[in-house]
DNA sequence: TATGAATGAGGCTTCATTCAT
DNA sequence: AATGAATGAAGCCTCATTCAT
């Protein structure tokens, strides 16, 4: 009986940990970071600024803890698109779940950029900042590694394996980037056609001529 | 005589405004926007703190300032590219300007594309914003125009002119990002080769095969 | 048998009172004043927060209790000293009592005159810190017996009794500042040599002039 | 004419800074360390907050300010005590120099003992708390040479000369801890007998046996 | 009774902008 | 016109104490 109260405290702490996290997320995504106060985000929980500090150690550290979740998500992803890969003929699977997952929120892509950003510039959480570095390079290991044997199989043009999913990289971060800007939806009213574009030209890099 | 010296005034005011963007710039472009304050921009031009807000009305100005210079140098390129495209035979020109101006200093490219969205979450400054704006529009339609002759021409894919030049932003945009992304350093040492390789994939969007 | 229990409990109850006490002491020493949060002495007993309120109504409090067990302690071994004088020849008794109490350590002696004043700049618990003093007063009342008597016999000069124990009391401190100021680590290797030339001084004090 | 008002401006700007310090320390002195605010000091002066930063980099600069004042005074003091004592017989000036600077104003001789100790603890501009040592030493150096010169003349005990300058120190240091002190206003109405009293006996520590 | 999550006043510091000289 | 001292809102963080469970 006592136990299950205790479990039921913890589980509440967690719960509201989590409203702290996607209070801050959502008020991120609307208002952009420079907007986003300690403050703003207890008051947006509905809670009182010194709780924020029972759950993380700084401001730094609520960031820390939204770009695993994404980076973890995405890792997540990424491998289930090398293993669709791997297991049958959709070459550009892997291509295609990057791509998915950046541009399902554009927005969100574009904020956890400029949030990484951010804390490796203020030097914060530097250990904490590793090993999301070393989230991310297990991906790179399993790209390269799909790629080399792409290549190896004379499917893709022979350059370094780290061209193919680099340049994605780019022309994803640049497809979310355009998608932000207000520029260009004056222009493209056709947005999702315009992305599918991006994607076709993203999944057909190095391959050989159409016939 | 009297006219000569106001003359002379006026010039060495026009002198110290461009002092005051010109150490504002490689300040922004060395420290980072969180860095420069007006006091740091003041003490690099060596003018007092006030003497800045007798050239421009906030520090919002100067960044519009500096925005405008930037795209209009940019606008400058384009033309030549896409006069270039439309005289001889290199069709590839406007994208190649674009690249190479994006390029050429990825640290500033980010650092307009920045400013800008800052000036425009802050709200500040709305009419000189739209200003901006209309100066971008202006090349767009250059470039609509370009596209739609190639296309007319059979010389690319039927597809709404603004895909090319957007899907082509969108490349550089993101080799903007992935050469600043320090991530990236460590598998990609072959920094201008992957460059080229980009630029290659850009400039090859919606080209028939090759043979 | 509900008794029992009940003794039980107030036996422990009691126990984890001085735990809390020692703990608190244990902190301060280590850490000093400014670092010692309750949250930390609660963790340092490995009880709740919360439980350190059933035992104390304050920090403040806590920190009288550590005060009384100190003073306690301190006068039961002046009156040691003075009966040690009164009873044989060793006039030094009280003089000497007083210093080693001091100088054994000297970190705490120093913590207690910080909290003490702290606690009076407070003003919390007058009532409780008027009991403090009633307690040292009782000590000065003895000493000053003790210092009358002695120079009614003419072993001391004729000056009104206080002048000796408050002389005393301020060599004494002065020199646990001495032993805790780091400044004088450097000309003072001798540290224990220095300590005794200075009780010296201290229990000749006002003795008529040596042979 | 100009310069005559830019030098106006900086004779007033230094006006400032001095009713900062001596607000701060004339607060310090009244109200203790933990209740002076960078606001309230503000406030006293009648000025911003922000104003107080400047003249400060930070708070603890204020106290270092404060120190290095004090410590300066005090030094010149004590050479002139030295001074005083070489040129004529008056062998106890450089010990009634000390004590009297202590004693004029024991409250601030405590405060700054306490502001010292803070910063140290703090670790905070280590540089300046450097010099203030080197500034101390100095004269621990002219009192090691003072204090020889009256060993070898045989008008002292053959003991290390820091023996007397720290021997006094603490008498100094626990008559102003004693002053400060109110247990001790109730016995020791005759507070300046007192002083008198302990004064005689640092000035006469080591000395030969009175005849 | 024991707990520890929640609170919020209060502290330090930064910096764009103003304004008297 | 040029200056730079002054301002104060706003941000982050700490910690003694309270209170619902």
């Amino acid at each position: 009986m006592a136990m299950e109260k205790a479990r039921l405290r913890v589980q509440q702490f967690r719960q509201r940990e989590q409203s702290i996290l996607d209070a801050a997320l959502a008020l991120l995504l609307e208002q952009g970071e420079d907007k986003v106060t300690v403050e703003l985000i207890a008051a947006t929980v509905d809670i009182g600024k010194g709780t924020i500090y029972k759950h993380f150690t700084s401001k730094s550290e609520i960031y820390i803890r939204l770009l695993f979740d994404y980076q973890q998500a995405l890792k997540t992803q990424m491998e289930e698109g090398i293993a669709q890969a791997a297991a049958g003929d959709d070459y550009t699977a892997p291509a295609k779940a990057y791509f998915v997952n950046r541009m399902s929120n554009p927005v969100r892509a574009r904020l956890f950029q400029r949030l990484e950003e951010r804390l490796i510039a203020s030097g914060d959480e530097k250990e904490k900042m590793a090993e999301l570095e070393s989230l991310r390079q297990s991906v790179f290991k399993q790209l390269n590694e799909f790629f080399e044997a792409r290549i190896a199989a004379g499917q893709l043009r022979d350059v370094p394996p780290y061209y193919y999913y680099l340049t994605y990289w780019a022309l994803a971060q640049g497809a979310v980037e355009l998608f932000h800007d207000h520029s260009f939806s004056a222009p493209a009213k056709d947005m999702s056609g315009l992305m599918e574009f991006i994607m076709d030209v993203g999944v057909n890099i190095g391959l050989p001529a159409k016939s």
